[in-house]
DNA sequence: TTAGTTGCAAACGCTTTGCCGAAAA
DNA sequence: TTTTCGGCAAAGCGTTTGCAACTAA
C-alpha cells in the first residue's frame, strides 16, 4: 500500500489550481509552478496532476479530445466551452442526477454518472461580433 | 472552393462505418478497409474520417480523451461508455434540447449544443459480476 | 531508514503532414 | 487536363515512463 507525500511540488500544483478560476493545461500549470520552483519538470507536473486526480482533490476536464485541462474544484459541475476564444468556463446550475435514471431504461445497464459539456459563444466573444 | 471526390477509399470507409453499430477507432477501421483495399494506408483512413466528419456524413466520439471513435450516424444522440469492457453504445432517448436553454442563464453566453456521455456498467458486464 | 518522489530525457500512442505519383471528374 | 487524393514515411504533440539521485515522514 502506498501512502502519498505532500512534497513542495505537489503542494504548489494543488495551490495554483485551487487559486484560479481558469482551467489550465498541464503545460500552463508548469509555467506557473516554475515561478516558484524553477527547476521543476513537466513530468512532475503530469505525475502530480494524476495523483491529485486519483485522490479526488481535483478533476480532469476533457473537451473534444483536445489537451487535457484541470479543475481545482472536484465537485461535479458542468462546463461551457467557447468555440470562439477557446476558453472553458464553469456553469452555474445543478448536476442533473435525474438524467442518469432517464437514460437507464429497462435496467439493461447501470449508469453511475455522466459528463455534460456545453458549446457556444461566451459573453466576451458575443460583444466583439 | 474545393469539391470532394468519392474515391474507392473514401467510399469504403463510409460504408464500413454505416454498416456497423459499433463505434470503431481509426485503426480498427483501417483493418476493415484493408480487407477490401489491401494497400490502403492509415493516413488515408484518418484523412477520410476528417473529410467525412466535415461533410456531416459521420461524427466523432470523444470519450475521456482516449482514442477517437467514429459514428456512422451523424444525428445527435448520446452514448454510454462501459467502464468494465470499454465498449461504447448508442443510447435510446431524445436529445435534450431544453438543457441548452436551462444552462443559458441571463443570456450571458449563447449555447449552441452540448455533448452528454454516460458512464457505468453495461448489461453484459453486469451479468458477469 | 526507506519508500515515495523528482529531474531528466527518451519513449509512446495517436494523429497529422509533406512529397510526388495516381486517378477522379 | 486539372485538381483532388492516396501511399509512404517522417514529424508532431501531449503524455507517460525508466532510471538514479533525492527527500519527506
Amino acid at each position: 500500500m502506498s501512502s502519498k507525500r505532500m512534497t513542495k511540488q505537489r503542494k504548489t500544483v494543488l495551490e495554483k489550481l485551487k487559486n484560479t478560476r481558469s482551467h489550465p493545461t498541464a503545460s500552463e500549470l508548469y509555467w506557473e509552478v516554475r515561478k516558484e520552483i524553477p527547476q521543476v519538470s513537466l513530468g512532475t507536473i503530469y505525475r502530480n496532476l494524476n495523483v491529485l486526480t486519483e485522490l479526488g482533490e481535483i478533476q480532469e476536464i476533457n473537451i473534444n479530445n483536445k489537451v487535457k485541462r484541470y479543475d481545482g474544484n472536484p465537485e461535479k459541475h458542468y462546463h461551457f466551452f467557447c468555440q470562439d476564444c477557446g476558453r472553458v468556463y464553469d456553469l452555474d446550475g445543478d448536476y442533473q442526477k435525474d438524467l442518469d435514471k432517464k437514460f437507464e431504461k429497462n435496467n439493461q445497464h447501470k449508469i453511475t454518472h455522466h459528463f455534460l459539456d456545453f458549446y457556444g459563444t461566451c459573453r466576451n466573444c458575443l460583444k466583439d461580433s
